[in-house]
DNA sequence: AAGTTTATCAACCGCCTCCGT
DNA sequence: GACGGAGGCGGTTGATAAACT
């Protein structure tokens, strides 16, 4: 038996918004709040799936909401929010006050991901050639453009079911970025295509081992790493290395190394203790902002 | 002016995670 | 731990506008 549809979809209203129902959806909001959005349909008197208008609230009627085209600037951060995120679009959105992640999906979709497909060679894109000062904040977006294709093109597909710890260290003589992946319950995928990184496992001399993710590029490592989504999530919005503590078995509680992404310093006695919780609620940390300056 | 193609973006769909029980 | 409801997310669709022939 499959599941129930989110509301009966029988003598409900489809398509565009009227402006009727567009005010009966924002008085209701303004008396009674967002949330509830299955009941809200009913209580409101709208024939529309619940869905829907929380749809219709979050990506156009919300007061906050930004009208009007994306910026120089807004691109510029969504190019490089994307170089960092990929396509997860609701925490780029969250870079971006009064832009919902419809409108930077939509607008990626038909602007710069279409510019970054149609450019098989990008030395010989005519902005590209022209350096008159007039053009240069164009070449700047451009070469970011670029910057963009180039990490798409190597973008990490490691894909392992469960990841229970990862650790980042820099190893700052050799600049090279070590990510032990430690306890894995699956087998981890390996791509040894070129130029991409690569799951390693060390065995030591007691018999213990351990997989490292090898790479020389550490701004890769949080793009399209597909691990456990709920520990990505995590890491992503924590913008800390997370290290649970697996000798006890109790996953729900992290070891913190660090309180920024300074991965250069990893002092033992900087340690403290957060839940994932607790670390999604401390988070925003400055690891985003750090990696955009 | 009419027909066709392309671009835009609001809305939908289905899957997923979270959270309460 | 299992289950189910609620909400969130990303991919896709389709209606409409704009550009082009």
């Amino acid at each position: 038996m499959g599941r129930s549809p989110c509301c009966a979809k029988e003598g409900l209203n489809r398509g565009a918004w009227t402006a009727r129902e567009d005010k009966t959806l924002t008085d209701y909001i303004k008396i009674n709040g967002e949330g509830r959005w299955r009941d809200l349909p009913i209580k409101a008197g709208l024939k529309r799936c619940g869905k829907s208008c929380r749809l219709r609230w979050l990506n156009y009627l919300k007061p906050d909401i930004k009208r009007g085209n994306i910026t120089d600037d807004e691109e510029d951060l969504i190019i490089r929010l994307h170089k960092l995120l990929g396509n997860r679009w609701s925490l780029i959105a969250k870079r971006l006050p009064g832009r919902t992640d419809n409108e930077i999906k939509n607008y990626w979709n038909t602007n710069i991901g279409k510019r970054i497909q149609g450019r098989p060679n990008s030395m010989s894109h005519p902005k590209l050639i022209n350096q008159s000062d007039e053009h240069n904040h164009i070449d700047a977006k451009e070469s970011a453009l670029v910057d963009e294709q180039r990490h798409a093109s190597c973008a990490i597909r490691t894909k392992a079911s469960r990841c229970t710890k990862v650790f980042i260290l820099q190893d700052p003589q050799k600049n090279k970025v070590h990510k032990d992946i430690g306890t894995m319950i699956d087998e981890p995928f390996t791509d040894q295509g070129k130029g991409r990184p690569e799951l390693v496992r060390e065995e030591s001399l007691d018999g213990s081992s351990k997989w490292t993710l090898d790479e020389h590029d550490s701004s890769d490592f949080l793009i399209d790493v597909d691990m456990d989504e709920k520990f990505l999530s995590e890491v992503l919005e924590a913008g800390i290395s997370l290290l649970p503590n697996i000798d006890n078995g109790n996953e729900s509680r992290g070891e913190v190394f660090g309180s920024d992404m300074d991965h250069s310093s990893h002092q033992s006695s900087d340690k403290c203790i957060y839940s994932p919780k607790e670390i999604r609620d401390k988070s925003d940390a400055n690891w985003l902002d750090n990696l955009l300056e």
